[in-house]
DNA sequence: TGAGTCAATTGACACCGTGTAAAGCGTGGC
DNA sequence: GCCACGCTTTACACGGTGTCAATTGACTCA
């Protein structure tokens, strides 16, 4: 379970991520990340099939440093539906800063490369199941306001759990990681949850 | 006022306009918009700086075909701040279909392009005090609530109207126009509004 | 000691799309 | 007949990705 890979691959990894961390996603190179490996550029391709290969690669080696699993963990335990909602909304919002520079590269490719987009779309399908979950289970407990449906609540929650979202509030607009929460939380609270 | 355009410029802005319609915006390549015009790929160098100048001067097109201004002009002469965000929201809701791919062009050249940029923040400016505008009509009103200042609830209603929160719920979740913006006119008055 | 293997290096190259440069061509005006 | 203008044609530079082939250096195993 240990050292399956390579330590040049890993070298490759945590380089790709510190700089992506520094500089803006999109002009990270490949010979950026040899040079930053002290590597030659080929030898990227030895281990990743393409760029696209590389980002979404990087982007799993960022879950399991940052523990993902870990941080989802929680929100199962809560008591409430409603609770539930919060510690989702809190566990993401301060996920996303940590993966916000690889989302972007990654989403950049979305456009040109299908694996890419498939790693993408992979992503944001798990964080919409747990909004779906998170509404049924509102919904199970009698609290969802009658104006919804499952599917249309889960959707907007998820809506607002998007990068994009959180990036135009919390880039753009200057607002916090916190007040982002916050807001998060009581915008949904009040809409979709019944008084 | 009418034609001090030549006659190819406009052959391009319509050529770029109809591409972008059909396919992705990204794979419009000049020479695609060259060909639609029949014209040679260089002809569009010698009306447009390069790809950046060429889509900012599209969207302009496309604000102008469209009336944009007209569009915009109505829902300043709303009776209350309230109705007069509901107008905004479907105002908006409805011109974001026609410039959706459009959008995505001139947003998938943010990062490399300074012009592009430029030109995608004066509009996301622009929509932006529409919304300032409006919440602080709704302020004046004293129907603003007590969890908001004019900043943050101004910020919150334009993060709803954002191309990408647009697109995450019509084009993925498969939304229509209508529930978009059915949506959007409850939430805000659910969460920035005194009851 | 020598052969085989494997990761990595080096250098060259094809491809694509953008943007530049220069020479040539056709039409219209005067 | 001349010029000016808009456009065409051809050619090329650049930057980044991805491919290919020959080579090196270290480690293993017989």
């Amino acid at each position: 379970m240990s050292s399956e890979e390579s330590e040049t691959r890993k070298k490759l990894l945590s380089a790709a991520w510190a700089l992506m961390e520094q500089r803006r996603g999109k002009d990270v190179r490949m010979q950026d990340v040899a040079k930053r490996a002290k590597v030659s550029r080929q030898a990227v391709y030895l281990h990743f099939r393409n760029r696209a290969d590389l980002l979404i690669a990087t982007t799993r080696h960022i879950d399991q440093v940052s523990d993902l699993d870990g941080r989802v963990a929680s929100y199962k335990a809560a008591a409430t539906g409603l609770a539930a909602m919060d510690l989702y909304i809190a566990f993401w919002g301060n996920y996303l800063p940590v993966i916000y520079n690889m989302a972007k590269a990654l989403l950049a490719e979305y456009d040109t490369d299908a694996d890419a987009a498939a790693a993408w779309d992979d992503r944001m399908r798990a964080l919409r199941s747990g909004c779906q979950e998170t509404i049924e289970r509102i919904a199970g407990e009698g609290k969802l306001s009658a104006n919804w449906t499952i599917k249309t609540a889960a959707d907007f929650f998820w809506s607002l759990l998007s990068v994009h979202h959180w990036e135009l509030l919390t880039k753009t607009c200057g607002w916090s990681t916190e007040a982002y929460i916050a807001t998060t939380q009581a915008t949904l609270r009040a809409t979709v949850c019944k008084a």
